[in-house]
DNA sequence: TGAAATGTTGGGGCG
DNA sequence: ACGCCCCAACATTTC
């Protein structure tokens, strides 16, 4: 008689999950999730992906009682709480797929060590990557810093085929205390995750709708329509991913399933390619893990951000710049716990540039906020923007968010969806309000529309003098 | 996955 | 017909 611990982590789901089939062969099967209290608060979910969590761990306890089997959640120190369910379980196994953020990876390691200690075969599986970050390196062994080799050398290496169907039974649970999601208290009091819920369903189930959805026909246009933040044109999954309720390689498998009824090779490739940053920005985690709040680049530990900057911030994560697209942007953000890719970047560079905020309140107010709140995206994305990073834009690439607001959202119809304090502007001011008349302008300011809190063209040119100054 | 300044070219209006 | 100027359109450079 075996029985199996089997922890799941950012892999909440039945299908294509390595860990779960290997402990699948046991007598007896205890999947368990740990809300970790170890865990350093900043490094832990935020409010946004708390709530999502909730529900996708509730989506998978059903999946597995249809299975005969569930989950157990409990929240306390993870290595503790393992070896604590292994001695009063009897476990003979432990299985779980790797991760790769440097703390949980590290925590990782000493569970294992301590479970091996008490006796127990730990089977750690392939994680939620295509590949994992020492499989891909440079010619001289070293991690990569740009990306186009970086994904050149993936693509080289093959980007894998071929995923594993779920079990359609699973072994019973041993004798165990229940323990349902609503245990780890995830659940904010006040009901502010509404617009989420409205806008997303978490879980497995919903996760192989949605790359389905996708790969049936909006991929075809994907690289035409992906900068277009009106449009519904891009994939979702971010949040799906981050919580493994798919992998990559389902993502893929399901693309190319399609591939043929689409005709949608170039859309493909221009997505695949997306899937190929999450890659390098989890390579890159991996190799440099002070980049979380550390700059790539130590030119910029000198950068003079400003101080004093609280207000400025707190308009900024309103979203009442007073600037359409970031004023769009953040409250988006707010109300769905997600933002477009194109307006991200947009925002970021606001806040980095005309701002001179540090990137770092940035990112942490996107991992509070964001459902697909991810810590290896999130910052590659930041010093990406910030120009601090690995293959980063240069800093002196600052967007303006009238002419981005112009070119990706001509008719204006993204912010007038999410500011409709400028529903009657005709598509002309849509992203310049200050230039409209002034009969218009003060019907808008009567419906609280700020002015401009930065002049765009005096907050470059600032911008750009501090990076003189750390360039010398 | 930038924007703005500066440079170049060529068509057309006009004396 | 010709030269001149203007300026839009595009290209290049700079930040």
């Amino acid at each position: 008689m075996t029985t199996a611990l089997l922890w799941l982590r950012n892999d909440l789901r039945l299908t294509d999950n390595p860990a779960l089939l290997s402990a699948a062969s046991h007598d007896r099967l205890l999947p368990v999730f740990v809300l970790d209290t170890d865990e350093s608060p900043a490094l832990g979910p935020g409010g946004a992906a708390r709530w999502w969590l909730h529900e996708s761990l509730a989506a998978l306890d059903a999946a597995l009682r249809q299975r005969g089997s569930r989950l157990l959640c409990v929240r306390g120190g993870a290595m503790a709480t393992l070896v604590d369910l292994a001695a009063r379980t009897g476990a003979t196994h432990a299985y779980w797929n790797r991760r790769f953020e440097p703390a949980g990876a590290e925590t990782d390691r000493a569970t294992a060590a301590a479970l091996r200690d008490r006796g127990l075969e730990v089977t750690t599986e392939r994680g939620g990557l295509l590949f994992e970050p020492e499989e891909i390196q440079r010619a001289d062994g070293g991690p990569f810093k740009v990306f186009t080799p970086f994904w050149k050398t993936c693509l080289r290496t093959g980007l894998g085929a071929g995923t594993a169907a779920p079990p359609h039974r699973l072994p019973p649970p041993p004798d165990a205390p229940a323990g349902p999601a609503e245990t780890l208290g995830l659940l904010p009091r006040i009901r502010w995750y509404q617009g989420m819920a409205e806008t997303w369903n978490p879980g497995e189930a919903c996760a192989l709708a949605s790359v389905e959805a996708f790969a049936a026909g909006p991929v075809g246009l994907y690289k035409e329509h992906r900068d277009t933040p009106a449009l519904a044109a891009t994939s979702r999954l971010s949040p799906h991913l981050h919580f493994g309720e798919i992998s990559p390689r389902q993502v893929l498998a399901a693309l190319s399933a399609r591939a043929e009824a689409a005709g949608a090779v170039a859309g493909q490739e221009s997505y695949v390619r997306q899937l190929g940053w999450r890659e390098f920005g989890h390579h890159l985690l991996h190799h440099f893990p002070e980049t979380v709040d550390q700059p790539l680049n130590p030119r910029f530990a000198a950068f003079p951000w400003r101080s004093g900057y609280d207000d400025d911030l707190a308009r900024w994560q309103q979203g009442q710049t007073g600037i359409p697209l970031v004023d769009a942007g953040m409250r988006e953000l707010w109300h769905t716990g997600w933002m477009h890719n194109r307006v991200r970047m947009v925002v970021a560079s606001f806040l980095t540039k005309n701002l001179l905020i540090p990137w770092q309140e940035g990112a942490r107010w996107f991992l509070d906020t964001l459902v697909d709140a991810d810590l290896a995206n999130n910052t590659l994305g930041w010093q990406w923007v910030a120009g601090s990073g690995a293959d980063a834009a240069p800093y002196f690439r600052i967007f303006n968010p009238v002419l981005q607001g112009e070119k990706f959202d001509p008719d204006g119809a993204y912010v007038k969806r999410w500011v409709p304090e400028l529903a009657a502007l005709p598509p002309r001011l849509a992203h310049k309000p200050w230039a409209a008349p002034s009969a218009e302008q003060s019907r808008m300011a009567a419906s609280g529309y700020p002015e401009p809190m930065v002049d765009l063209r005096d907050s470059r040119e600032r911008a750009l003098a501090a990076y003189r100054n750390i360039t010398g």
